[in-house]
DNA sequence: GCCTGAATAGTACCA
DNA sequence: ACTGGTACTATTCAGGCG
């Protein structure tokens, strides 16, 4: 009965009792043990123990999708005898590919690190048409057919193995069956994260592992407790080394940092290259390692970056550490050290002033540990609702984050994976967006479709396995306005049943919220799964528009939006119809005077008519547009205002441009004076002129969107962007620069730009730059529509501008 | 060569 | 590496004028 089985070089006894463990997947890897590929399982158990379940009985296989009936007898044999070693077995399957069911020959291996080859060898076997799912990596293959998910609670009966292997867990378990999941537990265990950042010396700009040590590494526990790891002067030999102790000491399930996985993380490894010292801080004592998505993988924990979450954060236009939390309102840059990143070598080296940079990483490590706080939960909601683990989940963009959300559905619904394939681009028309009718008005409704594309993708059944082409004949079709895309009505489509099945849980989640107390721990962990479900469908129509997806079907995205089309201007017609006065409208929504009768009465008669569910999102007070589609503010009925496209909500004008027409707005929306407001434009233009104005609020920030050298013209930024390389500051694709306009001879803006962190006198400034290309025309968007003109602004202040300069 | 308006480049927004 | 629609500024370029 009992009995001794070898995993790698290790005996282990198998005790005769099995037992059930329940777990919550933290993360999983393979290893091949004896030509065995072996699952592992890394969780935490109802009992707060740190747990590895080991599974080895699952084998990775592909499809062969031969290219006629004949084949599918002669091709398993063939393949199986051409691969004798790799191949353990084939069986033909049945599966459904974009609409059809076809039949496919399995091919199960023995080595998840052949298949690549394997894949191309079988590829040029005549009478394979294709091969299919050859490129899902092992562990994710394993999680989908066994509808195992990260970031959730399993049971599984499992037997412990007895003799540990030297690993950073309580228990080993192997699995006798793979684990179940239990999809209705969706409480969060208690655990274990530690925050880390790190410092690096950087006296000639960019530190560069090879040259520049690491001066101070600062870490932050889930429990509270701060460490900080410092180099001896300039000799960091033991800092990596016992930041990796003190990192197995405490043993944390997630470690948390601020774009850790492009900077802290490679470089952490590099510094220990040259010591030739490994980091080993996995729960199998391994190092860090590159993985999918650009995402830094440390077994058996989640290395998550806060640097991706912080991404879908369109508010923060800046995304550094400090704007983030401070955004987040975990701590604000009032409270915190702030040291200019260049002169972090400055303060190491100075005595009475080294104190100041611990304390500066420290700020940095406790807002990562801050934020960990907020965005954990949504992290640890998308990771098991897309089923990619938790640190990978948040490095993967949206269309994978959706891609990998459909091939979860796909396996469910018995769906073949498309293959990813290079495709040419071809624009399709998009949503309507009407003209506003422009001035101030009074008691304004905005009504909008909820979820208007996925309820379209839905209602007419428009998927790209119900996509009828071209002269072939179906009699139960939906046809799309404008382009004329058919798609049956019978059976329920893949883009269909993934939908509904999403927007019933959300429902469903929301049910639930209602019945909640809003400060509870179940309210948040619910809350924020109702917003990772709603983020994934509606990014669902965009992702099937896009080339570079598996289920791309530019017909399905271009039907979606003529629907959409159709019933917009169908929603104004009638709006109209029933003497709604109507001010604007974009894609999915209208505003009209609040006239509550009418309003109540127009929303049933869509409901009814349409089926599509349209509610009044907001009701302003007032609301201002100017001629502009997509730019408006309005004054909601308690008090906050909205900001709409316009200069003061956009990260490419200076602060005090932003600064400037917002004050504007209030004073327009909540006095509507414009006078007043050409006043207060009047003064700022005169503490500009003395000198008033904070320098800081004079940076304009721009994206660098490509390669330097790959500008076509002189663009301010640009001019900006090269003098920062000039000086050997790091600067790649996607950062962002920040320059201050100043004087200089040229007449070209782009001459007269100097990166803002040159720019110390106040007396460089360009001030007319700023009066006439930045307050003025942002003020006068608005004011503009009362009179006002760009002249007026500035008649105003001659008289201080005079008494300025005597 | 200078002026001017149109075309193009570039960025960031809205839904 | 989710979509198309849009506003806006600055640079570049072509054509008219002299």
């Amino acid at each position: 009965m009992n009995k001794t089985i070898y995993l790698g070089f290790i005996s282990i006894y198998l005790g005769p009792n099995l037992s059930q463990i329940v777990f919550w997947l933290l993360d999983i890897n393979y290893e091949m043990v004896r030509d065995i590929p072996e699952i592992r399982l890394w969780g935490i158990d109802e009992n707060n123990r740190r747990i590895v379940v080991l599974d080895r009985s699952f084998r990775p296989y592909f499809y062969v999708v031969p290219e006629n009936e004949k084949y599918l007898e002669s091709l398993p044999k063939e393949i199986e005898k051409r691969f004798p070693k790799d191949i353990l077995h084939t069986e033909i399957s049945s599966k459904d590919f974009f609409g059809k069911s076809i039949s496919v020959i399995r091919i199960v291996c023995r080595n998840p690190k052949k298949i690549p080859s394997l894949r191309d060898d079988i590829a040029k076997i005549i009478g394979v048409k294709n091969v299919l799912e050859a490129d899902i990596s092992f562990y994710l293959r394993y999680m989908i057919d066994n509808d195992i998910y990260p970031s959730s609670w399993h049971v599984v009966e499992a037997e412990e193995v007895k003799e540990k292997r030297t690993w950073q867990v309580d228990a080993i378990y192997l699995a006798k069956n793979p684990p179940k999941n239990i999809s209705e537990k969706r409480e969060i265990p208690k655990l274990k994260f530690l925050a880390f950042d790190i410092e690096c010396y950087n006296q000639y700009g960019t530190p560069r592992p090879e040259r520049d040590p690491i001066i101070i590494i600062c870490t932050k526990t889930s429990e509270g407790e701060e460490k900080i790891f410092l180099a001896k002067d300039r000799n960091d030999r033991d800092v990596m080394e016992e930041f990796s102790k003190y990192v197995l000491e405490y043993n944390p399930d997630i470690i948390v940092g601020y774009n850790s996985n492009l900077f802290d993380w490679p470089y952490l490894v590099d510094r220990c290259k040259k010591y030739k010292y490994r980091l080993k801080i996995s729960r199998t004592y391994f190092q860090p390692m590159p993985s999918l998505y650009g995402h830094i993988s440390i077994v058996g924990r989640a290395n998550v970056d806060l640097y991706d979450y912080a991404k879908d954060l369109p508010e923060v236009k800046v995304r550094t550490l400090e704007n983030v939390a401070e955004y987040l309102g975990v701590m604000k840059k009032s409270e915190r050290v702030l040291i200019p990143g260049e002169e972090i070598y400055k303060y190491w080296d100075n005595p009475k002033l080294r104190e100041k940079l611990i304390e500066y990483c420290l700020d940095d490590v406790r807002s990562i540990y801050l934020l960990a706080k907020e965005i954990l939960p949504f992290a640890i909601q998308l990771s098991s609702i897309v089923g990619l683990p938790l640190d990978i989940v948040g490095t993967a963009s949206v269309g994978y984050r959706v891609e990998w959300h459909l091939i979860r559905q796909a396996y469910k619904f018995n769906e073949l994976i498309p293959n990813k394939v290079e495709r040419p681009y071809r624009p399709y028309r998009g949503a309507i967006v009407l003209k506003p009718l422009p001035g101030l008005h009074e008691d304004i409704a905005v009504l909008d479709f909820s979820s208007m594309y996925p309820n379209i993708m839905i209602n007419y059944n428009i998927s790209p396995d119900t996509y009828v082409p071209l002269g072939e004949k179906v009699s139960e079709v939906n046809i799309a306005p404008e382009v004329g895309h058919k798609f049956r009505k019978k059976p329920d489509g893949f883009y269909r049943k993934v939908l509904k099945r999403l927007l019933a849980a959300r429902k469903e989640i929301k049910d639930k919220l209602k019945k909640l107390d809003p400060k509870s721990n179940e309210y948040k962990i619910l809350y924020e799964r109702q917003r990772a479900v709603k983020i994934i469908a509606n990014a669902t129509y965009g992702y099937c528009g896009w080339v570079g997806a598996r289920w791309y079907k530019r017909e399905v995205a271009e039907a979606t939006t003529a629907w959409g089309r159709k019933i917009i201007t169908e929603t104004i017609r009638l709006a109209k119809s029933m003497g709604l006065k109507l001010i604007y409208g974009d894609t999915d929504s209208i505003f009209v005077r609040y006239d509550k009768d009418k309003v109540e009465k127009f929303i049933d008669t869509i409901n009814s008519k349409l089926g599509l569910e349209i509610k009044i999102d907001k009701i302003y007070r007032r609301v201002f547009f100017t001629e502009a589609k997509k730019r408006y503010c309005g004054l909601l009925y308690d008090g906050r205002i909205d900001v709409v496209g316009l200069e003061a909500v956009r990260g490419d004008w200076s602060e005090l441009a932003k600064e400037v027409q917002e004050n504007v707005i209030k004073i327009i929306l909540t006095e509507n004076s414009p006078s007043k407001a050409a006043g207060y434009v009047q003064d700022v233009i005169r503490n500009l002129k003395n000198q008033k104005i904070p320098l800081s609020k004079l940076i304009i920030w721009k994206t660098v969107t490509k390669n330097i050298d790959e500008y076509e013209v002189a663009a301010a930024h640009v001019v900006a962007a090269k003098k920062l390389l000039a000086s050997g500051y790091p600067l790649t694709v996607g950062d962002k620069v920040g320059y201050i306009v100043v004087k200089r001879p040229g007449v070209k803006l782009a001459d007269k730009v100097e990166p803002y962190i040159f720019v110390k006198n106040y007396s460089d400034i360009d001030i007319e730059y700023y009066i006439n290309k930045q307050i003025v025309p942002v003020a006068t968007r608005i004011l503009g529509f009362f009179g006002y003109s760009e002249k007026q602004l500035l008649a105003g202040t001659r008289q201080a501008s005079l008494s300025d300069f005597f």
